[in-house]
DNA sequence: TCATCCAGTTAACAACTGTTCTCTGGATTT
DNA sequence: AAATCCAGAGAACAGTTGTTAACTGGATGA
């Protein structure tokens, strides 16, 4: 069922995705809130006023770029919670996932981290709204976990987001240990498992 | 003990100041890599390059900034881990402290927050001293805890960062509803609360 | 085939940036 | 009282920025 777009169309999606890498790659050293709309064109090779064709501003880039970086993560984060072994090897499994994709995606993820709580409000914003259906996802997942059993929707809900929060602080940890030796990741997966570990732990004697 | 300065050195430091607070107000609609050096001289009203008298550019103003911010927050935060009663009415004591606190210097906590993860590298290592510092006397307190009997060193710092990086998402949520109404408020009291406690209950639970 | 469209170009704009060098005048020290 | 110091001012520098307008030329659709 696919439309195979023409000509002009197919060009105009290449210079846009150009403009989109050329950005994420010049935010490895800067915030949002200060790239340059000429400093973006610069480095794909176009006219600065090409930019105008393809987005009203840099913060409309911005919101682009975190639908690149979030948008295709629903279903892999839904297959991870929901899994069907033991928890430990649950919470390994999932580790194991969030390293790998800072190893395929480190700008995407350094990217979110950064202007999540950053200097550009539609961006903020645009961040924000993915990590509560993030977190919605996680809660409909767990509810069908027979150890919910009991759970009011809040509390999924709260441990939801304590999980995708943890989410972020695990990748963000695998991000600064990329130019690091094996150890330090060695060192960011036993951290990180242990804080999931106790949080496990945390839920399960909830009830209580 | 006190030295008084001389009538150069006050107005140097008065004029540091202004340029510290003036930043931070800059701040709120930007990140730090976009904060411009002439800015905020026009702030505060002074020539451009007065600013070269106190700062050599704008990230070592920012890494002051990290000093103002979390610098005298360390005693604080170790007597509210101390702290001699029950587990449940300490949760609720921090979590007041931390309202109070964003209360009382949201630009602050906004800057910590947005820089922590920011395009400024200075400024990023500065923050993640502060907090390893953090961790590390929160872990010290946790020791001190006969809860903690059995517990390896490692663990408790384990511990020490999940409570830190907790700290911070509560601060970084009660920034966000101060715009909003009291409900807001109460509920992501209601949220940080729960979750602290969930964290409690796996720090319980942890020797099994 | 011919008229229309539209992604990207070119040129120009006023406004802004960090940094340099030189200077001033009140505070400080001798 | 005289010499020194030094926080801040002033002017000028080359480079940068976002945005506007009018354009070109190949793809598109009638």
């Amino acid at each position: 069922m696919s439309h195979t777009l023409g000509i002009r169309q197919a060009q105009k999606q290449k210079t846009r995705q150009a403009l989109l890498d050329a950005a994420l790659g010049l935010l490895e050293e800067q915030s949002l809130s200060s790239l340059g709309l000429r400093e973006v064109t610069r480095a794909v090779g176009v006219a600065p006023t090409a930019f105008y064709r393809h987005f009203r501003s840099i913060a409309d880039l911005g919101v682009a770029l975190v639908e690149e970086a979030l948008g295709s993560l629903h279903p892999m984060i839904r297959t991870t919670v929901t899994a069907a072994d033991s928890s430990e090897e649950r919470i390994a499994r999932a580790i194991q996932l969030i390293a790998g994709h800072v190893d395929a995606y480190p700008a995407h993820v350094r990217f979110i981290a950064r202007e999540r709580h950053g200097g550009v409000q539609p961006v903020r914003e645009a961040i924000r709204d993915q990590l509560v259906r993030f977190a919605q996802e996680v809660s409909a997942e767990l509810a069908k976990d027979p150890e919910s059993a009991g759970w009011s929707e809040d509390d999924l809900l709260m441990l939801a987001h304590l999980y995708v929060d943890q989410m972020l602080i695990t990748a963000s940890l695998f991000l600064e240990a990329l130019e690091g030796t094996a150890e330090d990741r060695e060192r960011v997966t036993q951290l990180a498992t242990r804080q999931m570990r106790l949080i496990s732990i945390g839920r399960h004697h909830w009830r209580d």
